[in-house]
RNA sequence: GGGCCGGUAGCUCAGUCGGUAGAGCUGCGGACUUUUAAUCCGUAGGUCCCGGGUUCGAGUCCCGGCCGGCCCA
């Protein structure tokens, strides 16, 4: 029978060509998706890097290469390298074979004099398939360092065409769901996950100086806590029994600091089922860490010097590409970073709004004084006091009005002058000296209303030991000193429980054994809790949380891929 | 959840007032022994996201849906 498909699309031509190569090639015996690497010529096997690495001082200052440079220094040297075609071309009788392996890329220089009858089979080769290459160094008339194998094979057949050379793969849904393309089609894309990695191990090495313990915690649980979210809801069949996705790892890892691990940590994946935004996907990566005997002051510096820590050890592990993001940073890392109160926050927030009554309030007594008059009257003066300068005119009046009624207690009401009149002006109000970069934020004290895992402020009860590190004007971590008083952790549990009684989503479960936990005594202790997702955009400068997650979530397609063979 | 924008060849994109579906790259055939987005000659390739409507006629206008992006919540 004749193929009775009428038409072809370009892509299922191009699929049905390279698979014909392969069939020629089985046809000889010969196997397209082989996996007997060796060299057969005496050549020694390296990682393109090294085999550069060999000829390195062959180079001229621009970078070029010259060929008795490279004999003299190599000689007769056989190398034997693997790696995926990603340039193709041919003047004839000599073609040239752009490889690329995950530590760099090298230049094929194939000749028929070198290749003999085997030439012709270059003809099945095609950009996208993997190939092995055995031969000596040396360097093209343009200066390129270059094999000229007198062996070349191909490994793998590549069925699927690559995207084209000249723009690459930019359609973000593609790059998402076809991250392998992605990751081939556009190497700053990998970069940015050999970042992470890096962002990772340098966090690890860090805390692990410090004698901590790297731990791991269930991500399965039965009662919620550690955060404010909404959980992803699961079954366990065996049991017959709901489970829960965690929101955050910190009531188990407080457990272990009773057990008297005193110094651990845990980096793993939490789950939050709220939206999917730039900043929100929802599996992340999660750091915390708690440290007996320390308190929020403790890691307030311990984080100033371990996020500059993580930032050069990427410069020592990736050079070039953190000098191309560090330049385009609009924060620094390397000026001391702010620290300030909420309640300092917001009185030299609302100093800057120019208001006239605000600043006889916060003039006398501060943030308290504040919420004090926006109790009597913000809804009637907001039309009015828009007016009393461009900060004034910038705020988000109608959200600040509406979070403001909702809250049950003066602490909520400083929280939320905080988030509307401080935290948008971040960026503009914290800055290096010479006023070009933003520098990190220390937000500390926050109300005990919002804190419901934080020690209460010894001096001032109405606050809590805790703090907020934002950068670039985004929340990028949160600590505390632990509350360890049982009893008063139970009033709190119980205060969530209410919350959510009331219908509030994202309240904590009243968890009985943390609390038995804390009656065996928890020594005194701080801790804190970073996104991971978050720290490696900051790094990197990516845009959308989707940048830093190899997979991260979308619809399901409606038929992943074409191809039938 | 709301607002705005987008979906056309494998990829990157044009497509005017509603009137035969276009380009470059890629692919395929050919030439070429120093290319770097090679060059030159020839050539193929389409569910215009899906469904409905208006119309003599829809990639284009209208309605609904799907998928994605950005901003807001």
């Amino acid at each position: 029978m004749p193929d009775e498909r009428q038409t072809l699309s370009a892509e299922d031509a191009i699929i049905d060509a390279r698979r014909a190569k392969a069939e020629v090639m089985r046809a000889r015996g010969e196997n397209p998706f082989a996996n007997d690497t060796v060299p057969r010529l005496g050549g020694h096997t390296g990682d393109i890097a090294q085999v550069r690495a060999t000829a390195a001082d062959a180079q001229d200052a621009a970078g070029r290469y010259d060929e008795s440079r490279v004999r003299a220094l190599v000689g007769d040297e056989v190398f034997h390298v693997r790696g995926r075609v990603i340039a193709l071309r041919s003047t004839g009788g000599l073609s040239f074979i752009r490889l690329r392996d995950r530590t760099g890329e090298i230049q094929l220089l194939v000749s028929e004099a070198a290749l003999g009858a085997d030439y012709a089979r270059l003809a099945e080769f095609d950009v996208g398939d993997v190939l092995e290459a055995e031969g000596e160094l040396t360097a093209s008339k343009r200066g390129e360092l270059s094999i000229t194998p007198r062996r070349v094979r191909l490994l793998t057949k590549a069925l699927r065409p690559l995207p084209e050379k000249w723009h690459g793969l930019t359609d973000v849904e593609i790059r998402y769901r076809q991250r392998y393309v992605d990751l081939i089609a556009n190497p700053p894309v990998a970069d940015v996950f050999r970042a992470r990695s890096h962002v990772v191990r340098a966090t690890r090495a860090i805390l692990d100086e410090q004698g901590f313990l790297e731990v791991e915690t269930p991500t399965m649980h039965t009662l919620i806590g550690g955060a404010a979210a909404k959980p992803f809801l699961t079954h366990h069949n065996a049991l017959d029994m709901d489970l829960l996705m965690r929101i955050a790892p910190e009531l188990y890892l407080k457990r272990l600091v009773v057990g008297g691990l005193e110094r651990v940590y845990e980096i793993g994946r939490c789950y939050r089922n709220e939206g999917i935004s730039t900043r929100h996907n929802p599996e992340f990566t999660i750091l915390e860490f708690y440290q007996a005997y320390a308190t929020y002051d403790d890691l307030i510096a311990f984080m100033e010097s371990m996020l500059q820590g993580i930032d050069h050890r990427l410069a020592q592990a990736m050079p070039a590409a953190h000098a191309t993001w560090a330049a385009a940073r609009p924060f620094s890392l390397d000026h001391p970073f702010a620290q300030v109160s909420m309640d300092r926050a917001v009185v030299a927030a609302a100093e800057r709004t120019a208001i006239p009554e605000w600043l006889s309030a916060v003039g006398d007594g501060g943030g308290d004084a504040l919420v004090t008059v926006l109790k009597g009257s913000l809804g009637e003066r907001i039309k009015e006091w828009a007016k009393s300068s461009p900060r004034a005119k910038g705020l988000d009046w109608s959200n600040f009005r509406k979070a403001f009624g909702k809250c049950d207690s003066d602490g909520e009401r400083l929280f939320a002058c905080y988030e509307y009149l401080a935290e948008p002006f971040l960026v503009d109000d914290y800055r290096t000296p010479d006023g070009k970069h933003s520098v990190p934020v220390f937000i500390k004290d926050y109300p005990i209303e919002v804190s419901p895992l934080a020690r209460r402020n010894d001096a001032r009860p109405e606050l809590a030991d805790r703090f907020e590190i934002f950068l670039q004007g985004r929340e990028l971590g949160n600590g505390f000193s632990e509350l360890n008083d049982p009893d008063d952790q139970a009033g709190r549990f119980r205060a969530q429980v209410e919350r959510k009684a009331r219908g509030d989503e994202e309240a904590m479960d009243y968890d009985a054994d943390y609390i038995r936990a804390l009656e065996h005594g928890m020594p005194p202790a701080a801790g804190f809790g970073m996104g991971i997702d978050r720290l490696v955009m900051a790094l990197t400068n990516a845009t959308s949380i989707r940048d830093v997650i190899l997979f991260p979530l979308l619809r399901p397609e409606a038929s992943p891929g074409k191809s039938t063979p």
